[in-house]
DNA sequence: GGATGATATGTTATAATATAACGTCCGGTA
DNA sequence: TACCGGACGTTATATTATAACATATCATCC
């Protein structure tokens, strides 16, 4: 929701964010499985997107004997419950620190860390359907993608 | 602008475009060379977004010899001059009707037609930039890709 | 427990999108 | 004319994503 400080626990957000996603699950009946868990898990390695390939590297390193559709169908699958999203500009997937919650899909992208933050603003939403109402559209899904710089970046660019 | 209407003069859209877009390198001192000409026309043959590889294929047919990176190169200079937009979520490349004009590059993406209409909403721009500088953020670049459907559309499909 | 259908995964191959690297040409300028 | 830099040609390859089909696993019913 706001940006991560360089040196927090980071352990609490994987573990925030897996009991979330198996709460979400046992709630729809869907089954995270082995393989799901795991993808999410890797996907939550840190707090910028990454890659379906990097995924695939590191689900490799862990043992697991993988090929690029296990990956896929994974991320599929967590993308339609809502865990994970896709940053499009990126090609690469980010975890969703709140599946269930309303969420339009507005990231924020710092191009110094890589990190990218969810953005959850009523204005923002507002400001874009009546901008699509006024043109006689009505919307089915929102892609926000805000490349800048997060304020921590900015400090470490001006201090040098 | 607004939504194309079904059978509008298409080819006046094209004209414009391309006065446009000469205009435009003339005042900066671009050399619009006849790929990348003959390239922004043909993004310019409908309002739909198209991919690199389908302008490769028409280049092709109009009997130009031409590889990958002929259509990526002519489609870097012609979105470094801010003649043409990329889709992020399609992968593809829509003209931009007001070179040199402020844009930030927001888009309604009509799923019945395919069509994409840029938007130069401030409202929205506006949002954005606060609510990322709420998060500390300073914005460089926005990317809104707005999924839905037109009311041409819209119209058809209700009638059925 | 065994049969059955639906869901999930394994595996191979390939499609679709994009770029690296290097050579050549061409237009302007000293 | 010699040179320089930008534009283009060409080949190869990287990166991202999916099709198609076989196999395995799970839940349920009998």
């Amino acid at each position: 929701m706001s940006f991560p400080v360089p040196h927090h626990d980071h352990g609490a957000c994987v573990r925030a964010a897996m009991a979330a996603a198996e709460e979400q699950c046992r709630r729809r009946g869907a089954r995270l499985t082995d393989i799901r868990r795991r993808v999410l898990e890797l996907v939550w390695g840190s707090h910028q997107p990454v890659g379906a390939y990097a995924l695939l590297d590191a689900l490799a390193k862990g043992g697991w004997s993988a090929a690029p559709p296990t990956v896929y169908r994974a991320l599929e699958f967590l993308q339609a419950h809502g865990l994970v999203h896709r940053i499009a500009l990126f090609n690469a997937f980010i975890g969703c620190a709140r599946p269930g919650h309303h969420h339009a899909g507005q990231f924020l992208l710092c191009s110094g860390c890589g990190s990218a933050v969810e953005l959850e603003d009523a204005k923002v939403d507002d400001a874009i359907i009546a901008a699509a109402a006024r043109n006689g559209f009505s919307v089915t899904r929102q892609t926000i993608e805000i490349e800048g710089v997060c304020a921590t970046c900015r400090a470490k660019g001006q201090e040098q």
